[in-house]
DNA sequence: CGCATGTCCTTCGAATTCGAAACATCTTCA
DNA sequence: TGAAGATGTTTCGAATTCGAAGGACATGCG
């Protein structure tokens, strides 16, 4: 049997796994339908996006939780697209760096206010600002313990 | 430029989305190691057996955020394993009802202490048992909230 | 009844994901 | 220098997912 904690504790898990997965859906359909583009990609360029010296492989890989042998084939289509370019890094000829084209700020640009939108009306019925905060608030810990005990050892 | 409360808004967002994921990853990996059945597969047995009188195909695929084609890929996998039964219907042969086998209440009460603990530790961090209720009220006010406006004509 | 339409599940092909293995390039240390 | 191990990315095969199309049954209406 479950004490009450446990079933609140339980209620949020459940709750959590699927309203992402909900809301995931919901960002995706919209996005392949306005932009011809998945959200997976989509979440690849904003993140390029945020840091115009571009960023590694390996790293863009654990900011977006996906495998790395994953981010190499969406970064390979998004190449192919134009939406971004593959470089090197200087001391290191392992690494590579990617970055976005401007063709993907357009696409980002384009994209942008139906996507807000979209998030705005799923958080409508969500009124008090700070629920907000304390939703954001727990989700960043959570986020932060789940990294810290994320194995490292990959490959 | 964005105001304070979409800001707000937008990190929950995101918070969302990072945080689902990084758990549903570490449930995926704990319980493919366990019990060779992947998290997927693993919520599939978990609705079922609370309803024990059977879900047909449509509803489970509904309550799992799933495609009904996915769904029937992996109610045959299980199938094949042993862990649930196709039924049909009374009145409609149309109808598919799925129920689970008692060797799959044994592979979940095998998994049981295990996944709840990798979720007690996620959560760790969360210490207030407000902070819990807020979580889960958020959380599913957002769900009602996207499959209201889900779409309901599927393929 | 008999056809049109709707509902339910599955099949099919394409896209995406992962982990293991392969490859390439550093780094360390003798 | 050069071998051994570490690090970074890609390739490969298998598993999973989706939407569109197909097939089977049900329902409504003439």
């Amino acid at each position: 049997m479950l004490s009450d904690d446990e079933k609140v504790g339980a209620e949020a898990y459940f709750a959590l796994l699927e309203a992402g997965n909900l809301l995931f859906a919901a960002v995706d359909q919209q996005l392949r339908r306005d932009g011809e583009i998945s959200h997976a990609q989509f979440e690849i360029l904003t993140k390029l996006r945020a840091h115009p010296d571009g960023l590694r492989m390996s790293d863009l890989a654990n900011v977006l939780v996906v495998s790395r042998s994953g981010l190499t084939y969406q970064v390979t289509q998004l190449e192919k697209r134009g939406l971004l370019q593959r470089g090197s890094a200087p001391g290191d000829d392992r690494v590579v760096v990617v970055r976005v084209t401007p063709a993907a700020e357009g696409l980002i640009d384009h994209l942008e206010p139906g996507h807000v939108q979209l998030v705005r009306q799923a958080f409508s019925a969500v009124t008090d600002r700070r629920d907000f905060e304390t939703l954001a608030r727990i989700l960043g810990q959570l986020s932060q313990t789940l990294r810290a005990t994320r194995r490292h050892d990959d490959g």
